[in-house]
DNA sequence: GTGATATGTTTACGGTGACAACATACGGTT
DNA sequence: AACCGTATGTTGTCACCGTAAACATATCAC
C-alpha cells in the first residue's frame, strides 16, 4: 500500500502497475494478489484511504474554512484526489469504497450544517463549489488570477469568500 | 476518430486500446500511428473534439441557461467530460489542447459576463459551481435528492437556480 | 511516366494484468 | 512433539498492449 500509494502520488492512478509497486515493495510481481484481488482493488484501497486523508485535513478546522480545507487537500494530494473523484473506479464494482465515501458525504454535509447550511439544495451547491474549485485549481486553469492572488490557495480563499457573502445575503433576504 | 470515441465515450479512457480502437476501425493494429504519435496524442484529440461538443452545447442556450447545458453534456457525454477535464492529459505535453481549453474558458466566461456575472472571482465561482455538480452528479452523489427531483438533470436546474438566487441577492445589495 | 508523400501492413520487443502450481512460514489442535 | 490449515510469497506462463522499424501500396503533382 506505502509503495503503491507513492507511485501513485507520483504519476498519477493510470501508471501505477501493480508489478512496478511490488518492485517498489521489494517482493515478487505476484505478491499483491495475496492481498487485492486485482489492480482495481488496490486503487479502490488507496482511494479508501485517500478519504481517511480527507476526514483528517477536515477534522481540525472550523465549519466555515471546511472549503478551503478542501481545496488545500486537493492541491496537497492531487493524483490522490482524481483517484477518489475522477471516475476511474466503477462505485458498483466496490461497495466498500461506495459505503466510505458516503460517510465522507455525510461528514460533509453534517459540517456544512453547523455552517447554517441546512438546506438540501444549498449544502449540495455549497459542495459543489468546493469541489468544482479543487478540480479547476488541480487543472491549473485560471492561472493569471491565482498569481496575481498570490498562489492557487490564496484564489480559493477569495472565491469561496465571495460567494460566502452571497450566501449570507441570501439568508437575510 | 470515430471508433476510438465510441469506446472512449463506452467503456472510459483509461479502457481505450490502440489495438482495439484499430481493430473496430477496421486497420491493422499500428494504422493510428500514421495519425497519431501516441496513445495520449489520440486521446487530446478526441478531449479537443470534446470541447467542439461542448461549444455546440452551449451555442444554442441563452446565457442564464448556462450551467444546465454544462450539467447536461457531462450526464450525455460522462467519459468525454471526464477525460476533457479529469487530469489524465498533461497539458504541458498537448499545447493545442491547451490553447483549445483555453478558448472554451474564454467564451464561458464571456458568457457569464452576459449574465452579468463581470468580477473575476464571481465568474471563477460560478464556473466552479457548474463544473463541481457537473462531476458530482457524475459520481452518483446526491442519489436520493436527485430521485426525489426526478431525475440528475431537474436536481441540478433546482441547485442552480438556488444559487442564482443568491446572486442575485449579492448583487441587489 | 515518375517520384514524393500519405497511408497501411508485417514483424518484433519489452512491459503488464492475471492465472495456476508450487513453496514456505506460522498458530492452534491433539 | 507431530500435524494441519491458513496466510503469504515465488516461479512460470499466457494473452494483450504500446511502440518501433522495415516494408508495401496508393495517390497526386509535375
Amino acid at each position: 500500500m506505502r509503495a503503491a500509494g507513492e507511485l501513485v502520488e507520483k504519476r498519477g492512478s493510470a501508471a501505477l502497475s501493480l508489478r512496478e509497486a511490488a518492485r517498489a515493495a521489494g517482493v515478487s510481481h505476484n505478491a499483491p494478489y495475496r492481498h487485492f484481488a486485482d489492480r482495481d482493488s488496490l486503487l479502490a484501497a488507496l482511494a479508501m484511504e485517500g478519504f481517511d486523508l480527507l476526514d483528517q485535513a477536515a477534522a481540525g478546522r472550523s465549519a466555515r474554512e471546511l472549503g478551503e480545507a478542501y481545496v488545500e487537500f486537493a492541491l496537497a494530494h492531487p493524483q490522490r484526489f482524481r483517484l477518489m473523484f475522477g471516475g476511474a473506479l466503477d462505485l458498483e464494482d466496490h461497495p466498500a469504497l461506495r459505503s466510505r465515501a458516503e460517510l465522507a458525504h455525510q461528514k460533509l454535509e453534517r459540517g456544512l450544517a453547523e455552517f447554517g447550511v441546512d438546506a438540501a439544495f444549498a449544502a449540495a451547491a455549497t459542495w459543489a463549489l468546493m469541489h468544482g474549485l479543487a478540480q479547476i485549481v488541480l487543472d491549473g486553469h485560471f492561472a493569471h488570477a491565482q498569481e496575481q492572488c498570490g498562489g492557487p490557495a490564496a484564489f480559493a480563499r477569495k472565491v469561496l469568500g465571495a460567494v460566502r457573502l452571497a450566501r449570507a445575503a441570501q439568508r437575510s433576504a
